[in-house]
DNA sequence: AGAAATTTCGCAAACGTTTGCGAAACGGTT
DNA sequence: AACCGTTTCGCAAACGTTTGCGAAATTTCT
């Protein structure tokens, strides 16, 4: 329409320097007034650079998960990415599914949580090969080399253990999550090696919302005077416990938590817990991927800080 | 390698019948060999069909939206569908640019929640010229002749009225949202043309959660035996006013809210809430958007049914 | 005015697929 | 041996960009 080939066309739009300050002019009015848009995938053909990342979670619906994607996301805006999110559903054969879609889109990156039934990380490290950079978060495979981003679990669960002791607890029940995953193992040791030797304490494993309920129950029956929740999904079912035997908070009972700070604050009092950010992971998981995809790869763990937040449960 | 042209390849790899058994055979073992996986770009770059949904959302931290998102990604997986997920922070620019994004990506499609802020969707009608479905939901345009799906926000209302109405209660504080959402309007309507007009009823508006738990302290000084919350947020922000003020529920006071059903779960006595899935929304909003995509286009809006789940709380 | 330098642009190849069409190879029938 | 019908495959164009290189057009210099 203008009388002019493709390649002008091409870099009037991209500003080249070789391209007459009146050609780029026409060349932009013409484009707006059709409202071209470039091709993505064209564009993403002929350069080999998507600009797309990968990241796969267990379920999109999770209070700790949603935060972390929404920090990504907005961080890949920010830097022209764009985000494809997979549910793996705590499936591992979903889970390789979605790889394979990440591989397919040549994506430039990806974010990565493990499925808590994964064993096998060979599918990741095919990753490695291609030179595609890809970020571990919370549940995190043990194994050396890789890059990870995690909350700091010991740090939090001796933060949590320490303020159990200065409130001069007695008795005291530490609600757990799945025994096999990292997470929990580096939390339990953290708390119990730093827990009052003097303090009666309680370790249990909760599976899910109503186990942890379940014990919640039993703790009040034996009187004890503290609960320490190693997670939202944890807390859920004990304050459930508490409200249903109507003791009251501090006085009857002290709660603790680690949490990412949503659930503790529909409680009133508010529940004292030990932050550990979905929103700061993403961001350090973020720029981690951009140290990454820069060259400076470090291949070692990151963690976040994490802090107390007082809420008037203890 | 195998001494094949390339289309002999393309056509093996993808079972044409022009190809021999013997043929494919040896295309598809060193295909897994090589563990070749064919380039999404040029697939869709070539066959101009994306296979891709864009999905926008304030924010994908939200207990509504993420079991939407959860809903919808699950669909598209199964589906053979990618998605792409963008948050426009309830920014109006934002959104135009996420939409633009959309557009560059030549997404099949685009699953969209209007900002509350929005006010023009032009942006949104240039994808009906192109042809591309657009399928609102939740928070909608007021307009004819687009595809919406919806919560039954009259049925809902109504519903809640109703439970009212029959539990023989006299006071009632009811906290509604944004005045200027559709969503508002619809719940308040329906609500007030079904409270039994011998109930004392006082209707409020609060913009987030620190409101509402003002407004409930107020409904408390008050005496009121009820407080009916359009949503989460509102329900939040009631709890705690009626924790603070420890007061026994149902029997001090009675809580019922429209809800997706993970808040009310929180708490004991469960809170009773008619049910808005999020899941089953975005199981609807797929369909829809399937039968867009298949040319059977209705621009209608669509609804799901709600129901009332018992808890304890009235 | 002619040459040189500079500005401005077009040609063509390439990215990895798909697909209509035509052709080679093969087997079977007279 | 000539013919025909299948089976099996390759050629080449196309999708919408980017970019090295060379060439035309314009300006500047002598």
């Amino acid at each position: 329409m203008l009388g002019l080939s493709i390649s002008t066309i091409s870099r009037a739009l991209k500003n080249h320097p070789d391209i007459s300050e009146k050609t780029k002019q026409r060349v932009n009015e013409l484009a707006t007034a059709l409202d071209y848009e470039p091709n993505t995938n064209a564009i993403q053909l002929r350069t080999s650079k998507s600009n797309l990342f990968g990241l796969i979670v267990p379920t999109v619906s999770n209070f700790f998960y949603d935060s972390f994607i929404a920090s990504v996301e907005e961080e890949s805006r920010k830097n022209n990415y764009s985000l494809m999110i997979l549910q793996s559903g705590d499936d591992p054969g979903i889970e390789m599914q979605n790889l394979k879609l990440c591989r397919q889109n040549r994506v430039s990156g990806v974010f990565t949580c493990l499925s808590s039934q994964t064993i096998n990380i060979d599918s990741f490290t095919k990753f490695k090969d291609l030179e595609i950079p890809v970020i571990f978060f919370d549940l995190v495979p043990d194994v050396q080399g890789i890059n990870k981003v995690c909350v700091a679990d010991v740090l939090s669960a001796t933060i949590a253990a320490n303020t159990i002791n200065t409130k001069n607890k007695k008795k005291v029940f530490a609600i757990f999550g799945k025994p096999n995953l990292s997470i929990t193992k580096k939390r339990l040791d953290a708390f119990k090696n730093n827990i009052d030797k003097k303090i009666v304490t309680t370790v249990l494993h909760a599976n899910n919302t109503p186990e942890a309920e379940q014990f919640a129950t039993e703790a009040i029956k034996q009187n004890v005077d503290t609960i320490f929740c190693m997670s939202d999904e944890i807390l859920v079912g004990v304050m459930k416990a508490i409200q249903k035997a109507q003791l009251k908070i501090p006085d009857d009972i002290a709660v603790i938590a680690i949490s990412n700070g949503f659930i503790p604050k529909l409680y009133y009092p508010e529940i004292t817990y030990v932050e550990t950010s979905g929103y700061k992971l993403g961001k350090l998981a973020f720029s981690s991927m951009m140290a990454c995809m820069a060259g400076s790869a470090f291949m070692q763990e990151l963690t976040i800080e994490s802090m107390l937040v007082e809420g008037g449960s203890m």
